[in-house]
DNA sequence: CCAAGTCCGTTTGTCCGACAATCGGGCTCA
DNA sequence: TGAGCCCGATTGTCGGACAAACGGACTTGG
């Protein structure tokens, strides 16, 4: 890693040999990636791993950690690792903390879920199944109990566009809007504290989507998505917040 | 940390403890997150931290390569590790695989560039900057000549999208869009191969976006950049590629 | 006085061996 | 046949150890 500048420094590169841990946990992703390993598939042991490669098991674990927080193993609830494939849900948290390290501000996460949100709801007019659907009803039905007894509905708003997007049988878009959707939440918890109207028009818009969505009318679904977009939006106006600060999330 | 399951395990639920190494990177991670640790802060000793939480070091080494994983940790060049905050970049690649193993379709990746793409290029015309559109410039230029040369230019044709990200100045779109662009860009190649017109249509309608940026014109540059994707999805009719087959990704 | 070379303590990467806890599976016994 | 028990296998964790590489102080030559 380290490269002697003398004057040939650039001739030469920088040669490192990578440690163990690392070439051990790279040497079975190519496996799994290359189809070797399938998912579901268990792991030989640890110290079968070990002994393999000639390595010590203590080695074997390191890479172990590393393929495990890449998601392509899971050490199913019993007892032996086995091969996964990350799931695209595991992406939208680490890109949501990244996103809030980075300070994005509400802007940002409005404008992309502006351009994201209604084209979803466009394709879910296209293309949704009965089951979509009646989810999506359901989802209503939640979210009329939940508003009568004065609870928060954001958890809910969250999954409507989840079912939204993935009606639209995109699973591209599913991943795009994931993290913008998290992080959009707690922004709309907030404007459901100062402004106790504000539940009943994001209803009101859900209900006149769905019913575009159920009815097969594009436009009309991705025209009521933007809408209620653009009512999120001066929600956020009226009850002045700033729209660059960086949004916060609730430190867990 | 230890429980004795009493009569009633169902009651109580399985709280499995967690292992040490995973609650250990989990109260590093926290201390990153909540600011106790700042990114390029160097992180005390392996044994060090094994003495202050009281575990042994192969325990830490472990809890080191989920957080290095993660990306919250990285290993300066020379030797000790380093806080530093998980890049947006570094999430591209891991979605990019999560796409490629889902086996994710042309479609709907052209679906999610084509909803990205023009209004991009429409915050682009409205906040770029002169260094941005100079890069824009030279992006053109060095197209220009690889044309000219019979060389691919899919990579500067990604680059360019990049760069009008950028300037559109929001970053959860450059994190939505990205790894888009690098799933198109195989498909982008193979089009190059089988039409050998694309180029110039390519390069002209770049072009044209670009001067919509410079003059501050959204609409044109939207439009562009729409015209851009509809002739990238002709391109694959006419091609007689299937639209709904999974993307390939050379496996490098 | 500055540059280059040298030495030494520190830190990492890796290994070895070990042990408690736990899970799975086979075996025993009612 | 089913419940219960024992035992081996496997993981999570520990303690200690050592070579290699690095950082920094120190020394030396110009």
């Amino acid at each position: 890693m380290e490269l002697r500048r003398g004057a040939s420094a650039v001739l030469f590169g920088p040669l490192r040999h990578a440690p163990a841990y690392r070439a051990l946990s790279e040497s079975i992703e190519s496996k799994i990636l290359g189809g070797e390993l399938e998912p579901g598939d268990p792991l030989p042991t640890e110290q079968e791993l070990a002994d393999s490669y000639g390595v010590n098991r203590s080695t074997v674990r390191e890479a172990i950690r590393l393929l495990e927080q890449e998601g392509l193993l899971v050490r199913a609830a019993g007892r032996r690792l086995q091969v996964a494939l990350p799931g695209l849900g595991d992406l939208a948290p680490r890109a949501m903390r990244a996103l809030v390290l980075e300070a994005v501000s509400f802007r940002e996460l409005w404008e992309v879920g502006m351009t994201l949100e209604p084209r979803a709801a466009r394709l879910a007019a296209e293309h949704a199944t009965e089951h979509d659907i009646a989810a999506l009803d359901e989802n209503l039905e939640r979210t009329r109990r939940v508003m009568d007894l004065g609870e928060s509905y954001v958890e809910l708003d969250s999954q409507f566009h989840a079912i939204v997007a993935r009606a639209a049988g995109n699973r591209v878009l599913m991943l795009a809007r994931e993290p913008v959707s998290l992080l959009l939440a707690p922004t709309l918890e907030q404007l459901r504290r100062r402004l106790p109207q504000a539940g009943e028009r994001n209803l009101d818009a859900h209900r006149r989507i769905v019913d575009a969505i159920r009815r097969g009318e594009p436009d009309t679904a991705e025209e009521w998505t933007r809408k209620h977009f653009i009512d999120f939006w001066r929600g956020y106006q009226v009850a002045q917040l700033d729209m660059d600060a960086a949004v916060d999330w609730p430190s867990r």
